[in-house]
DNA sequence: ACCACCTTTGCAAACGTTTGCTATTATAAT
DNA sequence: ATTATAATAGCAAACGTTTGCAAAGGTGGT
């Protein structure tokens, strides 16, 4: 019999592995004595218990599955952690997992993570059909959507009110003079990217300014459809001008300004930028890129508790979880201000 | 009994768990027809194999533990990132662990990482008295290292030459004309710190120049140590008088930024800084912070196959792998270059 | 001296697999 | 018809726990 284990202790002191088991988990009613005399085995051997054996005996192995599209991103990154931070005192630990924005590598994951079966998943998907997900909400595991709304039932979702991001980036540009705002969004086969567009039209439409279709791009979120959308926008510039454009994620935003860079052109002089996500550096003695941000402090803190009571409970709650938080406006250097020119720079 | 369990699946099928298993696992050697019968029965029932049972019976779970200061800094992002595309082909999964930077919340997340038998770990400690980690070694788990040497034996360790880490710093600032540098040191418990310092002390000495103690300043690679470091060395500067401070790690590198310019000094014209870690914007149309870069990437990617030769070969390899990357020099804005006055600003 | 009851501990099944060995049956060789 | 051989499938133990129930032993009351 293996040494270390339960069995063994129990056997070297004469007792039975149940004995032995109820002290470890301080179920034990009986015999001080005999406590004391199991307790100090335990010691002698430092005896650590088998996890494994556990989960399998409990059919619970205290692990949460975070599905992302790229933890070494910042946002991401803040989000995992403060999970972590809010899940940890419960003992509960998160296993990781990088689909690198690919559907393919986001379905495999689900299903490897089915079968070890997780206690629960926060999922920022990139492929919200969902289908490999069905499987968690039919054994009722919690479900938390960081990223979008899911179009399932049974999950539950934490993420900033896109819309309203949306109208905070217009209503700043149109608040330092800008009329002609393009933008550059994301799949809109998410509720992410579509309301984010949303958002873009109905602040246009509340201040009466007619929405130019010619100044509406679309994109993937990487790098390269940033870059490839501005391009289009500034080769169509005789004929569909704009001062400014709004765009909706931090890799996009970052392709975009190398475009006008490729160009010679100015930001912001000859355009303003407005980003998304874009964590600038600490240090802000520097230059910084404007930009619409989410709290992902306080969304991965919301995650961690949502899921703790999910857990706790043991109940899956009658309704899906639906918490928006307030994306905010973080001023930088790239947007120009023609309502007080030439006092910015 | 449980449905959705091989047991059941064979017993409907009039057939034992054993064979079952066994075209599961696509061991099995037998009639052809029976094969299909289960085959369509694990599919009818859509059978998904418990991971958990399977990882006791053959005690490997698949599972690489990563234990790291900061989940959110993009240096370890980014290395978790390279190390997951490593071993997940191989079926390996991540899970991590945040410590928060303390050792206290480091020795807990590995003793219950031992005790759910993680098949082998990645820890960037800040506390190498190592004893937490006996455990792994003692049980031929393997353990890599990827900030500083360890003290113990049987741990591997992939990390950037420190020593040299300071010397391009130094070399650098000397190319520039400076000659009175200063540096904040991290923790000198660490062979990261110690080495850093002493790459910082031999390029000054190979250059003739004397070192001057009250020019070393430490801290604990936090940003508020940053900052008092920085304020020190500036309320001294009469006395010891310095153009230029190397920072040795991000945060200490913002705070003394910030230090600065809480005392309305410029950066680089009244004190140059070179910085660690930094990740300046992709966006490279922007100021950026000149700074000693490791590897992230290539470090990450060294550690996943060198675990994976670790885990699959089974044996514990008989001498520790120690592999130094080389650090890098990213040129930015914010070191004085006083070899061509005036050219660079 | 008997019964009732409480205290202390153990038995055995269960969690869901994997796998060495054996049993059964069919096939072929003599 | 007998035996050797191969093909097929199952038994049962093992992985290391947990836990409902039962058994053993002890105590005290009558």
């Amino acid at each position: 019999m293996n040494k270390g284990t339960l069995k063994y202790i129990a056997k070297e002191l004469g007792l039975s592995a149940s004995t032995v088991s109820r002290v470890v988990n301080g179920k034990y009613e009986g015999n001080e004595k005999t406590k004391q005399r199991v307790l100090e085995a335990l010691e002698k051997h430092s005896y650590i218990p088998n996890e494994v054996a556990r989960s399998l005996q409990k059919s619970s192995t205290e692990t949460i599955a975070v599905v992302l599209p790229d933890i070494s991103e910042t946002f991401f990154g803040t989000i995992v952690k403060e999970i972590e931070n809010e899940v940890s005192d419960s003992g509960y630990m998160l296993i990781l997992a990088d689909t690198h924005e690919k559907a393919e590598k986001e379905r495999k994951y689900l299903d490897i993570l089915y079968k070890r079966r997780v206690d629960a998943l926060v999922l920022a998907t990139i492929d919200s059909n969902g289908d490999a997900v069905s499987k968690f909400i039919a054994n009722d595991i919690p479900v938390v959507f960081i990223d979008n709304i899911p179009k399932l039932d049974g999950i539950s979702a934490i993420t900033i009110d896109n819309k309203k991001a949306g109208q905070i980036a217009v209503d700043y540009l149109l608040s330092c003079g800008h009329t002609q705002i393009a933008t550059i969004i994301g799949s809109t086969s998410e509720t992410t990217g579509a309301d984010r567009l949303a958002g873009y039209c109905s602040a246009l439409s509340d201040n009466n300014i007619e929405k130019n279709d010619s100044l509406i791009k679309f994109g993937d979120y990487k790098l390269d459809s940033g870059y490839k959308a501005m391009c289009e926008l500034l080769d169509n510039r005789d004929k569909a001008h704009f001062t400014a454009v709004f765009v909706t994620s931090e890799q996009m935003t970052y392709g975009a300004l190398r475009a006008i860079r490729d160009r010679n052109l100015n930001v912001p002089d000859d355009i303003s930028v407005i980003g998304f996500d874009i964590h600038n550096l600490k240090d802000d003695r520097r230059q910084m890129i404007t930009t619409v941000r989410q709290p992902e402090d306080i969304i991965g803190k919301n995650v961690g508790e949502l899921l703790l009571t999910h857990l706790r409970e043991n109940d899956t709650p009658k309704e899906d979880t639906r918490i928006f938080l307030e994306p905010f406006l973080q001023k930088g250097d790239t947007v120009k201000n023609f309502k007080k020119e030439n006092i910015l720079f």
